[in-house]
DNA sequence: CATGAATGAGAATTCATTCAT
DNA sequence: AATGAATGAATTCTCATTCAT
């Protein structure tokens, strides 16, 4: 099958890539097997091996897709005029690509809270631009007094980015039942911007 | 003779279940050897398996041991006056958990966080004590209005726990750097009553 | 299986070794397979790795245990009074060790002669013995003037060693019919020591 | 046009054979790759297909030319007055065979000197060129009374190309310190008339 | 002829589990 | 109870070969 085009190349890399995504975020990375990820995708056991070099590789090249995914959009997130507004777009736009990617997505949340040495630094080398835009509308904020200015605005990314994996746990661990996902994008803002303290605190 | 032997052979079963605690918090449960553990722990292999009747048993033990323990903190926390206290309190108690038990912690925090259908449901019964405590500290606080009424408590308290794991992760994930444990019931409290708007909002 | 003695584990240990020199000799260690060699010295194919790390390792041992017992043959090797029937004697005792131990004396001359990078210092180091009592009968050798002295014994040592090799190789190639293993000794000590140079030269 | 056509498929098996024994020589047959091959020989990997049914026929391909190769320098060599002038320079057209094409003949002694059944007779087959014109030599040197006339011709040139390749051997063995290339002809043909027994014998 | 993607048999190695002692 | 040798299913990865283009 010479001369194949290079977008089908590319077409059976993105299958490869997909499928990955959705063995690794059922079973866990250990125990998606690479035989049953190439069989699932439609190949035999070896052709994945023409793609990527090792499983770790694929896996790679699996949280690689789930930011560039995450990353085109927040990109393309409308945003709106308060920070208020403008966090809520993120999170609109997370939770979007959380319905449209669920493997993905899953994947990522999982390997980002199990901070194994082995991936942490890759997860985290990949989630940095969307934790820029998260900290650049901070940044916009602590200006303009919406924003609490005693703490560093990349730790307080850190931490919008944080609740919304805790929503999606608590979504997939309750079986979907509570938080709805439609109603994670306002749950993550107001918890995050106003907290649980009552009025008369 | 009974009494003597009952005693050490919940000796040898808490030494499996600490020994075992530590190896998977280390490698993840799938590259945690059996042997090894059982190595580590001062028996040879098959030893564990008259305590255990698979890997999988281990495993459980160890979540519930861990649920175990930081029940037992929970319960003899020093309650303050205001709710914030008291929170402040069950979240000191909660990082003494930490660094008592940092491996069982980790294998808590991270089974809980990656949501697996085997071992979630475990993981939520045996964290109901917790959560309960939480909820009974949070109703109260609605009613003296510390605590915003529109969210129902049970749905504060895994928020709040929640919260305290995700500082863990990051706590972890940035090899101690920040937070620091020191720092932790402090952040966490601010962080889920005050949130991060600014004050002219 | 467990309180096994020590002395079935020498022999399981043995076992394998014995199989794995037969397998590496008819079918070189590229084709030899473990499975293959762990079922046909009577275990399971995982039973292999309780013993030798790796297949790399299985072929050190049979190396090492080659040279051992062509070791032994060549120390209890009867010496005679000239040069001559000392060499003889020698070559006597390695034809010996051929004999009863084919496999192992193959691998050892195939894996010699294919000076592979990775095996050859492992070759060198337990062949060494066996040059160092060659050497030591060629330099007496030297001293009685029945060895000329115009070449360092050590490169004479190898060259006679290699010329038995040479001879074995010859009796293999040829299906065994040329030279047969009871002329070896002889062949190998006049080729040696007078060469093909005839009287009137 | 047909004529252009066949000389580059010529070419491009030459190209093809050449490669080949590099890599055989340098990492043996079974771990030499067939892509790598025909990609280091410029092409791709299925060409090489075109061209050799088998990994096995390009193999034997290589020990076909690595023979012819030695035949032709052996053909063309000088041949001097006596028996002790006419091996020297058969040594030496095989040592410049040897430089020249360094690839090939270590392939061809390492495939001699391993007496693999499947190649082995190959190899026979294809050297009986070589030992013929080293029989003829020798036959003669037996009518001068130069040669002992009491060991078969053929037997005694088997063993003097065997000794050649001893001597390669030992060569790359030591990395070439030892015999260096430019001493083997003298050596080969010392051993081999003189043998190593002293005057005085 | 050349290409190189696809194939799948085969290889080495791991490891949870069993069970005779 | 404790032991640890034996097991064999499962897993990752390699690579010679095929064949549609």
């Amino acid at each position: 099958m010479a001369r194949i085009s290079k977008e089908s190349k590319d077409l059976a890399r993105q299958k490869l890539i997909e499928t990955a995504a959705t063995h690794f975020a059922a079973h866990g990375i250990a125990r998606a097997g690479v035989d049953t990820i190439s069989n699932d995708a439609g190949f035999a056991k070896g052709t994945l091996y023409n793609y990527f070099p090792s499983k770790n590789d694929l896996f790679a090249a699996v949280i690689e897709e789930a930011c560039h995914r995450a990353l085109r959009k927040y990109e393309s997130a409308e945003m709106g005029a308060t920070v208020r507004d403008r966090l809520r777009a993120l999170a609109a736009a997370d939770v979007e690509v959380l319905r449209e990617n669920e493997g993905f997505v899953k994947v990522l949340v999982r390997e980002a809270m199990s901070f194994r040495p082995e991936t942490y630094p890759l997860i985290v080398e990949h989630l940095a631009p969307l934790v820029a835009k998260v900290v650049e509308v901070l940044e916009a904020g602590v200006n303009e007094g919406e924003i609490r200015d005693d703490r560093p605005p990349p730790q307080l990314a850190l931490l919008f980015i944080g609740l919304l994996s805790l929503m999606y746990v608590q979504h997939w661990g309750s079986g979907g039942l509570w938080p709805p996902l439609d109603d994670v994008p306002d749950l993550v803002v107001t918890t995050f911007l106003d907290g649980a303290g009552g009025r008369n605190e």
